[in-house]
DNA sequence: TCCTTATTTAACCTGCGGGTTAAGAGACCG
DNA sequence: CGGTCTCTTAACCCGCAGGTTAAATAAGGA
């Protein structure tokens, strides 16, 4: 749908929600742990993380008076799709990311440093 | 460079843009023929085609008293291989995954074949 | 119960994005 | 030159995005 993507593309477009969604490919996060490392205010980021959860971006879930915030990649799969439609510009090697993944997977469990972009 | 990002993704963000740069892929076209199929002035669509250059999805050039619009698919693979980090691939080592992309992306443009899907 | 922590809602300000019309600037053509 | 086609600039309107502070809601903990 249109308007999804619409909505996609447009979240991304922030530098602050890309920097939320590289934190949160870490780990799941409460929201004020989010909010912790940027220069603004609270609310501002709840914003952000309700503009990113009508994306699909990112998914929500309130355990006890923490709300936990969760990447969900595939709201990026349309987009992704969209732009390779045009073919040309195919991102990386596929297989080479492959490997590249196998080699990595035993290494996920401790946390990357945070992603100053 | 982040700003770049913004850009990018900011003119993929409307389905006007979209739908313009999905009609460039098929060929270059002058700023009339662009507008024709929209609903909008002339004006409008000039301003989408500023956005569009302005993000380096697209270029134009001036023959004559016609200006020519090219797609520029490759101010997409930035975004694209930004994208390509969330996937359907969970959590992964940010810092090894940009090492990877620094020693992919020489070869990135070069041998892209159309992703048949 | 009372206090604190976690998060959202409400009300507001400001700037910019996307559209309009009208006028201007260039390039071709008779 | 005069007219016409192509495209941009200028001036404007409107709504929404992104930020603020202050207050409300909800859930633990002492």
């Amino acid at each position: 749908m249109t308007k999804d993507l619409d909505q996609v593309f447009a979240a991304l477009a922030d530098p602050t929600r890309r920097a939320i969604l590289a934190m949160l490919l870490e780990d799941d996060m409460a929201v004020t742990d989010v909010a912790e490392p940027f220069e603004m205010s609270l609310v501002a980021i709840s914003k952000h993380l309700g503009v990113l959860t009508a994306a699909g971006l990112i998914s929500q879930e309130k355990r006890g008076r923490v709300k936990w915030c969760k990447l969900e990649p595939d709201a990026l799969r349309d987009a992704s799709i969209w732009m390779q439609g045009f073919g040309q510009f195919e991102p990386v090697n596929l297989e080479a990311f492959e490997r590249f993944l196998e080699s990595e997977l035993p290494d996920v469990v401790e946390g990357a440093a945070p992603h100053a972009e």
